[in-house]
DNA sequence: TTGTAAGCGTTATCAA
DNA sequence: TTGATAACGCTTACAA
């Protein structure tokens, strides 16, 4: 298993020209007799000879690579969000480096490490805080970035990003309309920068119908399935200080806690939108087809990674230095988890 | 912007040492002075030194890189995958290439070339095909690789998968045992591996119930929910070669499709389980809160994707060198959209 | 204990 | 039109 490797110096060998000759056929440079231009190709293509990309990006910092950085790579959120950024990636001829931190910003920090040291052109980033040691280090950096998700700190920075708060607003204020006056909200770990937007939203609905903002009602727990069932079970055992007859209503910070809720509905007995009215964010594929189908606010995520890619390869590609920021409409998707108490017209 | 890269060269002329003293130092070289080594790591933190990657890989052939390829980045069945994947990776110090073959065998022959291109250590890949020039080409290549969710032709390669025929054989018989004698199978690409496999297992379950096979009955598509409305639409239409009256029951290759049918039922107005039951396969997470919950054939997932990288690292790490082929079980879960026509007891 | 030097596979400059 | 050569940043003998 001692393979030759084919590299250009073989090429070379084999059709008794230099090395350096071999290279510019490679490249088609026009110098190069069309003859042997010729043979060195069709050698090349019967040794089925492939370029050593570390070498290339060694010597000319072209690595034609990408980084992609996640929070959640399951999450089908952010599946949406790379699946398109990784169609245009492709097309383009670049590859993508993709890896996950988990909202942790210690993970975060050692990914784009790994990234920089990988060589990666450009970085798409969804942090994890709003402004911490790696994303000062990524702007210190002179690798190209966009974040997206979430609207850094520092304003020189290029982003893409759905406005979170506006989207609780909307969510909030359609329970509200539907005459819910007690409403929970079941948003993510406080640390994270979209947990205080949607927060924010959420207050401000209230605020504008005279209801008064009660800080019990507000749950701050990691984005999943188990912490949302863990969540409400302790709510309805009495652990909570809150109890079950509190709210007739709940705000999810995502789909995914809301099909949280709706398992916990399958566990502990309540009834969707009987028992509480419910609203997600996101709009994640299934929430359509969901029993009720969900009532969520939706997040242009496609458009989101076209954007975010689009941005990054024109700062790459045309040195397109100035820096954008792209602010995102999110919109309400009106379906059936939510109940209307009749209080309003 | 011109900012002078820190190398291990640049390190050096601070320390006021060798180049090559510092290279040792900083990989903790018991030769190197405790003091010298110490000062030296003491500025390369300073400097926030990374070491290049590229430079790296391409002297001691060791990248750290994973290559991942699959078909459908979106997909929750791969995302979930991936998922169990990339935590392995990271945790391991590796870095995972990512990229989608749509299916498509000639992407997915530019992806290994890529990858291969840059140096990924080794492969997990879920191929298009059985066999196929790109596999054939990565078998050639010493670079190791492991196949997830078919079964390569070539006996010779490392892989994990799921029996998808046995899948599809334990899902029509459930129907049959329910009752249906006339079962609609929505399956994918003949092209794809799992479709011809899945076939398979429809065939053999109504053969041993004596029942007929009607090819008619069985129709290949794209796995979409898109393309699968398409499907129940010109059935309902009469457009098809059979009529919407033609079957009591439906198997689906996988969850994606029995959703393209929950939302033909939407479009179209019929009822699951009432007009046709249905079962899926895949069991993926939203296929439990669906409307019906889908009753579906369970694929291990997160094991497929850690029995693949552990063998994979395995093979890099420790020079394993016989292949090895694990298979795992489909298991039934059975929830709410299969309905009983009664004829059995 | 530290330093010198060759080489990994390219690109790019200059000379022939 | 082609070839020789240096350089990219690192690892790794081998020499000092």
């Amino acid at each position: 298993m001692k393979s030759q490797r084919i590299t250009i110096k073989y090429i070379a060998e084999r059709a008794n020209v230099s090395f350096s000759t071999v290279a510019k056929a490679l490249h088609n440079d026009p110098v190069i007799n069309e003859k042997t231009r010729e043979k060195i190709h069709k050698i090349a293509k019967e040794l089925n000879y492939r370029p050593n990309v570390l070498a290339k990006g060694l010597r000319s910092r072209k690595t034609k690579t990408i980084g992609i950085i996640l929070n959640d790579l399951q999450s089908p959120f952010y599946s949406e969000i790379y699946k398109a950024i990784g169609d245009i990636i492709n097309k383009r001829g670049y590859t993508m480096l993709l890896s996950d931190s988990s909202y942790d910003e210690e993970l975060e920090m050692k990914n784009i490490s790994t990234m920089i040291s990988q060589g990666a052109e450009g970085i798409i980033i969804s942090p994890v805080a709003r402004d911490s040691v790696s994303i000062r280090a990524l702007i210190e950096d002179p690798i190209k970035a966009v974040f997206i998700d979430n609207r850094p700190s520092n304003p020189n920075i290029s982003c893409v990003y759905v406005d979170h708060k506006e989207a609780a607003r909307i969510a909030t204020e359609h329970l509200i309309l539907a005459g819910h006056r007690n409403i929970l909200l079941l948003n993510g770990p406080l640390r994270l920068p979209s947990s205080q937007d949607f927060r924010e939203g959420y207050v401000e609905a209230l605020i504008s119908h005279d209801i008064e903002v009660d800080e019990k009602m507000i749950k701050n727990n990691p984005i999943s399935i188990e912490r949302t069932c863990d969540q409400m079970r302790s709510i309805f055992s009495g652990e909570d200080n809150i109890g079950k007859a509190d709210f007739t209503a709940i705000v999810c910070l995502s789909d995914v806690i809301a099909i949280g809720v709706y398992e916990s509905a399958l566990q502990m007995g309540f009834n969707i939108p009987g028992t509480y009215s419910l609203v997600g964010y996101d709009n994640i594929l299934a929430t359509k087809y969901l029993n009720p189908p969900l009532t969520t606010v939706h997040q242009p995520k496609e458009q989101t990674g076209l954007y975010a890619i689009n941005l990054l390869l024109d700062e790459i590609e045309n040195g397109h230095n100035e820096h954008r920021q792209i602010i995102l409409n999110p919109v309400l998707i009106s379906r059936s988890s939510v109940g209307n108490l009749g209080r309003n017209p």
